[in-house]
DNA sequence: GACTTGACGATAGACGAATATCGTTTATCA
DNA sequence: TGATAAACGATATTCGTCTATCGTCAAGTC
């Protein structure tokens, strides 16, 4: 060992601080894993502040940042839009964006034939499909 | 009409000036017609400033909003990244995007099957498929 | 219950993208 | 060729998002 820094055990170089279990943090991890749909941090700010007044932004990003590193939360992004974040873990999905109230929804499955979409020289390594229209309620249907 | 504004012609509240053709238009917009793929504001300021020494950012924002209005551009947005512009009147297509140059291409063709994705309920007017991988150049292929 | 320090809320600041402003240049046309 | 105003370049300002700071609060522990 060349750093002479003892007694700091863990592995990585930069030992993190044990994290405390609050209400803030557990009101917006609730929000978001039991949402089940990608949710943006003003979203997650004011669904947070039903079950917690007075909570701030700053402590949505600190906890969403916190998620994601701990690979809980998935970054969800789409054109011309903020950040959204959804609950890591699911099936490979894409998305539905509600142009109506700007919802976006998960959608299950997935196109076959991407893979082929690229002219020859091109490789695939990831794709990303997002559908646009109206949403359920917004149609005025029922579900 | 309860507005006075009197000698104004055409058909529109407002009329329009009268554009001109200058150096900085011309070559912003062959840029961008002769560019087979779409280009971000800076590419095209980039690219502008090669055949038009000192032209400046402003001018590029306010051609591009022009060929927009005009329909002669189309706004084409990738998840997370600012905007791109590209020629409109292509036919329907998809972009591709190089993870190592950034970079972003047309991709024609489209995956059949997608109407079908959206479970019953859901109203779908459009749709975008973004692929993400490796172009011809950086993989070191020919083409 | 008291101590330690991670977490909090409020908010100022940073950041990149886009717009507005303004004095100068120049395309257009009589 | 001279008058007019569209368009220009430079840059200050705005805007939305996100981060940094800091004094206070409270979770975890003994």
């Amino acid at each position: 060992m060349t750093d002479g820094k003892a007694h700091s055990d863990d592995t990585s170089s930069r030992a993190r601080p044990r994290s405390r279990r609050t209400r803030q943090r557990s009101v917006i991890q609730r929000v978001l894993l039991e949402a089940n749909r990608p949710l943006g941090t003003q979203e997650i700010l004011e669904a947070a502040q039903a079950k917690a007044p007075g909570l701030g932004i700053a402590t949505v990003y600190r906890t969403v940042h916190r998620m994601v590193e701990e690979g809980r939360l998935v970054l969800v992004e789409m054109p011309g839009e903020a950040p959204r974040y959804e609950a890591s873990g699911k099936e490979h999905h894409h998305h539905f964006r509600c142009r109506a109230c700007d919802d976006v929804f998960e959608i299950q499955g997935c196109p076959p034939g991407l893979g082929n979409l690229a002219p020859k020289g091109f490789r695939i390594e990831d794709h990303q499909v997002v559908l646009y229209g109206v949403c359920p309620p917004c149609t005025g249907m029922p579900g």
